[in-house]
DNA sequence: GCTTTAAGCTATTCAGATTAGCCAAGGAGA
DNA sequence: TCTCCTTGGCTAATCTGAATAGCTTAAAGC
């Protein structure tokens, strides 16, 4: 029986993808490792279970949507931020829609505070798009939040097809992109 | 053997008892049994297993949101009926974690369309809500679009306890219900 | 009281998570 | 190259929970 050279990186990466085609909650040991060509129980020697392996997940996607907002921001501003910090986030959900549904169900599993660390980034991202916006220091608080709730919110209905007339999503988000642009010039000092 | 006197409707309650309790993912037809003195197997005379328990208490969720968000908003308008839909939400999730989750976790099996039905009152009162400040009628799916993204963004986020400072999430949540009432009024026509 | 329906039970099967313990692959050093 | 030791994969087994089958009797209608 020839080695199959996993580890918890690319066990954790193969989980993700599998999440992304079935489900989070379809997710077995089991799928993970017939997709690896190998039996359930080895995965056990690079995971401690399918709790830690959820919260890999959930840190892989909270990285990955971190690095992908850092670069979509380089080099914008204002309303341009806005809108590929938001595109970013959608995007994101809707090709991953598995390991992103990870980062808020994996959250009472995150004792160490690993995932909090990687949302952070995120988190940095969104607070760099306000900043522009030059808003009164006691309102960054509740935009930051805000910004998260929409685009968390919008990812999510539109992933869990939630949105009927799923034909001119597109037409609304853009809506909402200026809207929330509109809004925030308004706020601003 | 007296019996337990059970019916769809009252297993369906305790188990969404249950669900706002432990969680959605923690319930299981065991504990369900458990918690109605009777054995897990004798659950099946009444709904017709686990993803129908929880298709039903997504239901459930749904009627019952509904019928909160028509009651709150009697004789309310513009301003008024936002802040009063906005409230109506956010305590709802806070108060019916479980059975609230229920309703995006369940989409997936609503083949009948019960779940759809029930989620169009919700959406009926939001859409009252938005009729008060006099859009342009196009622009109304999006406004609708943008409140249900804010309203369960923020919801799930503070139910998942996604925000770092729980301290004034109150302030936040004004903040937010202000920064729509400003736009929306800004684009009335 | 008699019949019929339906609710609850026990026994059983099945799937999936997890653990224990065996055995060989493959790298490190003589 | 040969040997040792760590490590990864396997089989076997346990355990929990979903779901089905079939038995038995409560209680509703007559």
């Amino acid at each position: 029986m020839p080695r199959a050279g996993l580890d918890p990186a690319s066990v954790t990466e193969a989980a993700a993808a599998l999440a992304d085609e079935i489900g989070i909650s379809q997710l077995s040991m089991s799928v993970v490792a017939e997709r690896l060509g190998v039996k359930a129980p080895s995965l056990y020697k690079h995971v401690d279970g399918l709790a830690d392996l959820s919260h890999r997940i959930a840190v892989l996607a909270a990285t990955e949507l971190g690095d992908e907002l850092r670069d979509a921001m380089q080099g914008r501003a204002g309303r341009d931020a806005l809108a590929a910090a938001a595109q970013t986030v959608r995007d994101y959900v809707k090709q991953h829609p598995g390991r992103y549904a990870a980062t808020f169900v994996a959250r009472p599993a995150d004792a160490e505070g690993t995932l909090t660390l990687a949302l952070d980034r995120t988190l940095a991202s969104f607070a760099a798009v306000l900043r522009g916006y030059g808003l009164e220091p006691s309102d960054e608080i509740h935009a930051l939040r805000m910004l998260r709730s929409v685009l968390h919110g919008f990812g999510t209905l539109e992933a869990s097809d939630g949105f009927q007339m799923a034909a001119d999503v597109e037409a609304s988000f853009a809506w909402v992109v200026e809207f929330l642009d509109r809004g925030l010039r308004a706020s601003s000092l």
